[in-house]
DNA sequence: TTGGAAAGTCAACAAGGCTGACATAAACTG
DNA sequence: CAGTTTATGTCAGCCTTGTTGACTTTCCAA
């Protein structure tokens, strides 16, 4: 909602960016961002989802192990705030990991309710492979898009998490890897 | 991956810009573009989410309401192949928003096997609702990051598509409306 | 020692994917 | 015209992944 605006102007909102030249943003041209989320992320997850059939996982099965992989030992309070589901939901997913042995959890030492979650060999290899695949398809894209529009896209991106996620997204430089 | 790069060298790869620097992604960088994209994707639906919860409709009727807005007067086999899901699925969706009175369904007149759907008032007034939530966010994200940040963000994007993808994402220049 | 946090479990339910089978009408083709 | 293909709809059943609610066990910390 861009306020000061004349109905005339209407969808058109008048951007300025920082020291540079200015650029129109219609609702056309928004409508297009949005599009262009959509399909991509489509693009984004089609490859590694393609491996997970083969396990008889979903993305469900792949975030977890994201993100378990991205900070090895965190518990499980704590990978329910990344993955923003209930922990019925999570423990499902994350049953189905341990009993395939691709996730360990082991009984916290300080405190003995907590458990932390790890990777086992076999889960690393799944998560190599996934991630392989993942980097790939983002290798390729970035490599095509040029390192201006990398930068750009990474700072739109981050700007349009909501606060919560993105300390998230902060938490993971460089984690415990 | 990357070909005729030494091991030593791994999870490096040597990104040359269009007639820019150069940018060395590693599988970290690699890696918070890809949870930049997870967690950007959440807060790209959120908004619409909340919207749809108040009238017991999910994503994909988001995904209906859009792409019916945007191609008006579009048949039920060419949502099915922008949308990518079966026709069951789809016809699950379109039934209650039908039933709703937000979508028309009207019989081809050239072929009349054919269905063209198009928005009710009411529907177009859930449409926009949807989509000034959606544009907000996009407004905002575009507008903290810049206009050279919205340019590569856009790029990347387009590079990220399936092939297939990035027709319907191009189709819709200036579609219809 | 007791309250509450962390974790797990069971049950039930819903959305929204999927497959397979089948029906109908219309269009196309030989 | 007969037969086939296309577009759509529908029924039934299955799966994943989300939800809520209720309840238990463990065990830290005040």
């Amino acid at each position: 909602m861009v306020k000061g605006q004349r109905m005339a102007d209407r969808n058109v909102a008048n951007l300025m960016g920082r020291g540079e030249g200015l650029l129109f943003l219609t609702d056309e041209q928004l409508r297009r961002g949005i599009e262009a989320m959509f399909f991509a992320y489509r693009g984004f997850t089609a490859d590694p989802d393609r491996i997970l059939q083969d396990y008889g996982y979903g993305r469900a099965h792949h975030r977890a192990i994201h993100f378990i992989n991205r900070s090895q030992g965190t518990t499980v309070n704590n990978l329910l705030s990344i993955l923003g589901v209930t922990k019925q939901s999570l423990n499902r997913v994350l049953r189905t990991l341990v009993d395939d042995g691709l996730v360990e959890s082991r009984v916290g030492t300080r405190d003995k309710r907590e458990r932390h979650l790890f990777l086992t060999p076999k889960g690393a290899a799944l998560e190599r492979a996934l991630s392989e695949a993942q980097r790939n398809r983002m290798r390729d894209a970035y490599r095509a898009a040029g390192p201006e529009a990398v930068a750009g896209f990474r700072t739109v991106l981050e700007q349009m998490m909501n606060l919560e996620m993105r300390r998230h997204y902060l938490d993971g430089v460089d984690g415990t890897k």
